[in-house]
DNA sequence: CGTCTGTAGTTTAAACTACAGACGGTGCGTTAAT
């Protein structure tokens, strides 16, 4: 990581004491602790905070970046509100869906006023306000003046508004005291093809100031984690990951010879869950496409239950109300691709099914996630097909070309361009040139100045850039392919499938979770000594042909590793013991 | 990579096979036409 800490307080020129001014004198008298309790009951009426919640406020009052993995339903909102009460300047939220920030806008300023607000108290309360394509200038305008006056202390934003030079510098201007990102595991999943902007975090924060950041994601594997701290540039972070064990979900997976086989399990499971006592069988069916979506949807209704669709292709007016519609009990059951997803904020879904095969555990975690929040027991049933590995490859897409490369590094050299005139250049769509564009500077061929692209100084020779920028691409492509082996693995094991879910993200789960399919059938033990293996968990380890890699996991006679370059890896324990495949890194 | 759809070509003419080509997820923002 760039520069430790030194940039945070040792840019402390203007600032010789940068926690005097996010903590007003007044409230530096009293442990961290109590203040961040009192605070949460006087602002918002919580009575408690768990430590995964505490550990992560108190860093950030303290100056320190963290990253917070809590699930769904964990209070994620909690460690940045609390803090952001006791801090003298706003909180900038970057979030990544504009409904989902309505959403939280909406709660922050319905909350009824807890603790009569004192005066002197550091302005109004908890009002929120944001900036994006909904607003009209006038609205954006006025919303920036109202953080300026303290009349709001949260701003919500997206990082596509943030790219705007003009809005950058607005936003500098409020000095704010803290920055949340939400959702923080967009970067890895959208960053790279979808939403380019997302890269760009980082360097986006560092020009509003640079404040502490807190980042926070219901789900976050190794290498998801690796990407949100160094493309946020995060600064030592403290890390907290909890709650990814969900005791009250119980985890089954059915192998589906044929479609036909596949629709009188999902009829099963929705008859199973109608039953009298199950809160109405509340539940969402993840599908691959949008088609499906629709088409299930209706074979739904016309076998009696009460389905709607739900999927990105939809009108914006018919997604909202489809959503509420669910929210509120109208439409039990939702058939959905993955963009009903964040921001489901119902505590009763007592069961997810999946028709397909997820891209990989950690959308396969961020889905059955969204069940049993209230704590009781709910479901999460994944019925798949060995074709559906053939779509989640598709999605990872093919390898750019080199010539392309080459020919936008060229381009680059000649001198600072803008996105549009970049396309005009190179006669490559949007899409396309965000994704050459962050291959190109993430091998330093390409570097942001401004609103505008070029080639930094040192830059290498195009031939060169185009070269490296491919074998990135390759990377990313293998490490993506590996996880969905992964996925496909947890589908087909026989063994303990809250172990290996757990194992996935990094977390050792000494005996049998007891909530899957496997441990109630009896399949599942405790890890026995000689399991453990030959490599400590989480050491570093070398394989000659694959590199460097973490190991995560033990399981009978097999171990998982992730290897940076090429992803998960399961490797059989006898075979790496007697070939010696593995040895220990050290340094 | 697999599935679906349309079309051409076959063969006891209304249905069959073979094959080519399209399609497949996630959302910010902006803009132009009502």
């Amino acid at each position: 990581m760039r520069g430790g800490r030194a940039g945070h307080d040792g840019g402390a020129m203007k600032l010789p004491l940068p926690l005097a001014r996010w903590l007003p004198l007044s409230q530096r008298l009293r442990p961290l602790s109590q203040r961040l309790r009192r605070a949460a009951r006087a602002h918002f009426g919580w009575r408690r905070l768990r430590p995964g919640q505490l550990g992560p406020m108190r860093a950030v009052l303290r100056g320190r970046d963290a990253l917070v993995v809590l699930p769904t339903g964990g209070g994620k909102s909690a460690v940045y509100q609390v803090p952001a009460m006791m801090l003298s300047g706003p909180t900038v939220v970057i979030s990544p869906l504009l409904a989902l920030q309505q959403d939280q806008i909406n709660a922050l300023n319905d909350r009824p006023r807890q603790g009569g607000g004192r005066a002197g108290e550091a302005g109004a309360g908890a009002a929120a306000v944001r900036v994006s394509s909904a607003e009209t200038p006038g609205q954006r305008s006025a919303a920036l003046e109202a953080v300026r006056k303290g009349l709001a202390r949260f701003l919500f934003i997206t990082p596509e508004q943030l790219t705007d030079p003009a809005r950058l510098a607005e936003v500098k201007a409020l000095r704010p005291a803290l920055v949340a990102v939400d959702e923080a595991h967009c970067i890895s999943a959208w960053g790279y093809d979808f939403r380019p902007d997302y890269l760009a975090l980082g360097h986006l924060i560092e020009g509003i100031g640079r404040p502490p950041v807190v980042a926070l994601t219901a789900t976050a594997s190794p290498p998801v984690r690796d990407d949100i701290v160094e493309r946020l540039r995060l600064r030592d972070p403290l890390v907290v990951v909890s709650g990814l064990d969900r005791p009250n979900l119980f985890l089954e997976v059915t192998h589906c010879p044929d479609e036909e086989y596949r629709w009188r399990r999902l009829l099963a499971l929705l008859r199973e869950s109608a039953s009298p006592g199950q809160s109405r069988g509340t539940g969402i069916v993840y599908v691959p496409t949008r088609r499906a979506a629709e088409e299930l949807g209706e074979r739904l209704r016309a076998a009696g239950f009460a389905a709607a669709a739900y999927h990105g292709g939809m009108a914006a007016g018919v997604r909202e109300r489809r959503h509420e519609d669910f929210l509120a009990g109208r439409v039990p059951v939702m058939v959905a691709t993955s963009a009903f997803g964040m921001g489901i904020d119902k505590p009763d879904i007592r069961w997810v099914a999946h028709v397909a095969l997820p891209d990989s555990p950690d959308s396969y975690q961020q889905e059955i996630g969204r069940a049993g929040r209230d704590g009781a027991p709910a479901r999460a049933l994944l019925l798949w097909r060995a074709e559906d590995v053939a779509l989640q490859r598709f999605f990872t897409g093919g390898a750019p070309d080199e010539t392309e490369l080459r020919d936008l590094a060229a381009v680059l050299r000649t001198g600072a361009l803008t996105r549009t005139a970049l396309r005009e250049r190179t006669g490559l769509g949007a899409r396309k040139l965000g994704q050459l564009v962050g291959l190109l500077e993430h091998v330093g061929a390409a570097a942001t100045v401004g609103q505008k692209l070029t080639a930094p100084r040192y830059a290498p020779e195009p031939v060169e850039a185009a070269r490296a920028a491919l074998a990135e691409a390759e990377r990313q492509q293998a490490v993506q392919r590996s996880r969905t082996d992964m996925m496909r693995a947890f589908a087909e094991s026989r063994s303990c499938r809250g172990r290996a879910l757990l194992a996935y993200f990094g977390e050792h789960l000494a005996q049998p979770c007891g909530h899957c399919d496997n441990c109630s059938a009896g399949r599942t033990r405790p890890a026995r000594k000689a399991e453990r293996g030959p490599f400590p968990l989480h050491s570093t380890v070398r394989h000659a042909e694959w590199g460097v890699g973490l190991v995560l996991a033990y399981e009978s006679d097999k171990m998982t590793v992730l290897f940076d370059d090429v992803g998960y890896k399961t490797l059989s324990v006898p075979v790496v013991r007697a070939q010696g495949l593995l040895v220990a890194e050290t340094g």
